[in-house]
DNA sequence: CCGGATGGATGAGTCGCACTCATCGGCAGA
DNA sequence: TCTGCCGATGAGTGCGACTCATCCATCCGG
């Protein structure tokens, strides 16, 4: 150490963890993975770059662990929240919901998530990605009570859909966030929760249905005039 | 140039910025964008770094001519394909297929567009993204067509499917490659084109409407036939 | 009160890689 | 044969991830 120098500040192993942590998550979040360098994290905490790497073997598994810790954070209250909801439906919209509300509070997370942890070589089998396992396993789950209460068809492959729903909100926020437009999470969560239920196809519309139900009304006019039991009471 | 070096092979300008442009996407498929050196890339072609330069700006900027490049081969055809297709329907569905085969034969340039292009800050106003734009218009305009011709609904946003549907098979087909599994196409667009068209609801669809009102006509008229009263009169 | 062990923190490195620039020298046109 | 053009060179520069020998405050047993 220099003459003159301030003797360094010696903190307890998980204090100066979950500070190194912190900062890093905001360094990453101001101004993404590239850019930020390890240098200003420790900086930020008045220690120098070594330090940094005594807690953390190296930058990328710095952002492993600031995300995993996000994943603790959201993965807290799913059960219970979605516990309140009846409606295989109104299931489905929440847990999109909730998601939009998720990348709209925290859109630098989710580009760290997906542009530097999922698209990695070894994401699978890593930490962060058991958690997302996890956090999408919700859903799973909500389509399948929905199929056993026959709300929801039953052919179609559940991890298909989550895919289309989790992806789609992916692109389409991304658009809203670099558009610098806001997401209007209600709105969207209504509209996705509609395509996925209903679909697109236009349906039978209700002129048929008048008329499928009438004729069926003469089939069963037509069956009761037809009953001996009819005849006799007239 | 040192004594008894070769002299340097010199070519047109337009040959060698082909040549390192067909390096560079080698090299990036292989290794990735970071992974890959530009010293690399030069070295493959006999040349030293800073010919690479010459030509190109920076590692970026060769990374966006390689995509640049991608897109244009596969803009080449999709009109004159589509055009060969009727019904929205099906239509949808061939863009899907289409989609998906590229993902299967180039997923190492789809990882460059995902991870590397598409997350950048200014990718909005790159040419990239406006091939892209291109590119995904495609699908807008199938959905336009199916509503003018009856065969999808008019309040679903056009914006949201496309999101939905790209975002799904970049969701879907991420899993499949990088589970080595390798993606059955022809099922997973017959799939997505299920979801999209028809939803998750469960519900009677109106040619099944149809059905069953026939196999009900067809059980009174049994009834009928074996009522004694049906016999006696005639 | 003392001396060694512990372990948090240091800071001066190394290394790899993107990017630069002064310079070279083959070749086409005068 | 001269000259200017321009493709190519290769020795830098700078930055940032990562390493390591060393320092020293604190704790604990004697």
């Amino acid at each position: 150490m220099k003459r003159g120098a301030k003797p360094p500040i010696r903190l307890a192993r998980e204090q100066r963890f979950g500070d190194i942590l912190r900062a890093a998550r905001k360094v990453f979040c101001e101004k993404g993975y590239d850019q930020a360098a390890v240098a200003e994290i420790a900086a930020r905490l008045g220690v120098v770059e070594g330090t940094v790497y005594k807690y953390f073997d190296s930058k990328r598994e710095l952002l492993h662990k600031v995300l995993e810790h996000w994943y603790e954070e959201m993965l807290g209250d799913y059960a219970r929240d979605l516990a309140a909801v009846v409606g295989a439906r109104a299931r489905l919209r929440l847990l999109v919901w909730r998601h939009l509300r998720s990348v709209r509070e925290h859109p630098q997370l989710c580009r760290l998530m997906f542009r530097e942890v999922r698209a990695e070589q070894d994401y699978r089998g890593s930490r962060v990605h058991a958690m997302n396992r996890r956090y999408t396993q919700f859903l799973i789950e909500v389509l399948r009570d929905g199929v056993a209460a026959g709300e929801f068809r039953a052919e179609i492959p559940h991890a298909l859909v989550r895919d289309m729903i989790y992806g789609g909100i992916e692109h389409h926020a991304w658009n809203h966030l670099c558009g610098r437009g806001d997401l209007d999470i209600d709105r969207i969560a209504d509209r996705i929760a509609a395509v996925v239920c209903d679909g697109l196809a236009a349906r039978a519309p209700a002129a048929d249905l008048h008329l499928e139900t009438e004729k069926l009304a003469r089939i069963a006019a037509r069956i009761e005039r037809s009953l001996p039991q009819h005849r006799a009471r007239k």
